[in-house]
DNA sequence: GGAATAACCTGGATGC
DNA sequence: TGCATCCAGGTTATTC
C-alpha cells in the first residue's frame, strides 16, 4: 500500500519527466478518480491542458505537481494534487502506448530534452485522487513539502502535518501532540494531522522495533519511548525508501512499473504466527479498527496504567 | 472538541 | 465450476 516511501519512489521518479513539461493534452475516464476536484472531468482537462509544470513535490503520502502561472511569472498558484491511496499508480508511458487496466486519468506532456511523454494515472480500488487545487502559504515559511522550494501547499494538503524525513518537521511539537492524545498510540501514528505518510504497515515495524504494543495510551509513553519511536520510524521509512519501497503484490509500482523489495525486511507487518525475529514467540495478529495490527506479545508489553 | 466508527471500492482468496 | 463472503486499508464524514 502506498506509504511515504512508496509515494517518494513515485515523485523522484516522476520529477525529471515533468519539470518543465507542458500539457498537451489531458483524458478523463473515470471521474471517480477525481473526488478531490471540484469540478467535472471537462473541467479538470480544460484547467490542466496548455500549463506548464514546475516539478514534483511531496508531503506525506501526497504529491502535487506546481504549475507554472498562465502568465508565466511569479510563485506557482495552483498545483495537481494527486493521492495514490490504496492502489493508485502513476506511470510513465510512450505516447500511444496501449491503455493500463484500471487506466483513469491520462496526461499527455511535451517535454524540453525528453520530448512527448504520458503520465498514466491508474487505480483498481478508486481511493485514489487527482484534483487541481489553490496553493496556500505555509505557516511556517519553510518549503510546502520535499521536493520543491516555495513555501506553499495545496489547500487540501494544508491540514496534513509534515513528515518525519522533512527537515521542518517538529520532533517537539511531535512528543506535545503524544502527550495529549489518550488513543492507542498507534492511532495516533496513523493520524496524518499529527505525522504524515506513516500507514498500517510502517505503523507495524516502527512500533515493533521500539518495542512498543500498538494499544498503548500516546500519553502514557515516556519521553525517552517518544523519542525511540520517532528515531524508528525514520528509520524504517529511510530504509524502505532505500529498497524501493513495499510491494505485495501489483498494488504498488514505481513510475516505470517495477515493485520494491522493502517486504522481504519486513519483522512483524503480515507475519502472523511467524516467529519473531528477536525472541523466536509467535508474532500477533489482532483487529484495530477495522484492520490489523502484528506485533510481538512478548517484546512489546502493554505497560500497566497506574491506578486513579 | 476529541475520539471512535462507518463508508467508499475492487479483486484475490477462501469456503461451500 | 460457480456463487457468496471475507479481507486488504487511507481518508473523510458522521456519530457519540
Amino acid at each position: 500500500m502506498p506509504e511515504l516511501p512508496e509515494v517518494e519512489v513515485v515523485r523522484a521518479g516522476l520529477a525529471p519527466a515533468v519539470t518543465g513539461a507542458t500539457v498537451l493534452g489531458v483524458a478523463v475516464w473515470d471521474e471517480r478518480a477525481l473526488t478531490r476536484h471540484a469540478g467535472d472531468g471537462s473541467a479538470f482537462e480544460a484547467s490542466l491542458t496548455g500549463r506548464r509544470i514546475r516539478g514534483a513535490v511531496r508531503r506525506g503520502k501526497f504529491l502535487w505537481l506546481p504549475l507554472e502561472p498562465r502568465d508565466g511569472g511569479g510563485p506557482a498558484e495552483q498545483a495537481v494534487v494527486g493521492h495514490l491511496g490504496m492502489s493508485g499508480q502513476l506511470l510513465l508511458r510512450a505516447p500511444g502506448a496501449a491503455p493500463e487496466r484500471h487506466e483513469r486519468v491520462r496526461v499527455d506532456l511535451a517535454h524540453p530534452t525528453h520530448g512527448e511523454l504520458s503520465v498514466v494515472f491508474a487505480d483498481q480500488r478508486t481511493f485514489g485522487s487527482l484534483a487541481i487545487d489553490d496553493l496556500v502559504a505555509t505557516p511556517d515559511g519553510a518549503a510546502g513539502g520535499f521536493g520543491g522550494d516555495e513555501a506553499s501547499v495545496p489547500r487540501q494538503v494544508a491540514h496534513i502535518a509534515r513528515d518525519p524525513l522533512d527537515p521542518a518537521f517538529s520532533d517537539a511539537g511531535f512528543r506535545r501532540a503524544l502527550a495529549r492524545k489518550d488513543s492507542a498510540v498507534k492511532r495516533v501514528l496513523l493520524d496524518q494531522t499529527v505525522v504524515s505518510g506513516v500507514g498500517n504497515i510502517y505503523a507495524d515495524e516502527s512500533l515493533w522495533a521500539a518495542r512498543i504494543h500498538p494499544e498503548t495510551p500516546a500519553r502514557d509513553l515516556s519521553t525517552r519511548a517518544v523519542n525511540r519511536l520517532l528515531a524508528e520510524v525514520r528509520h524504517v521509512l529511510d530504509k524502505a525508501l532505500a529498497e524501493g519501497g513495499t510491494s505485495f503484490d501489483a498494488q504498488y509500482v514505481n513510475v516505470n512499473g517495477q515493485a520494491g523489495y522493502f517486504a522481504h525486511s519486513l519483522n512483524a507487518y503480515g507475519r502472523t504466527g511467524e516467529p519473531c525475529p528477536r525472541c523466536g514467540r509467535p508474532i500477533m495478529r489482532v483487529s484495530f479498527t477495522n484492520r490489523s495490527s502484528h506485533f510481538c506479545a512478548h517484546c512489546q508489553r502493554l505497560p500497566r496504567r497506574p491506578r486513579a
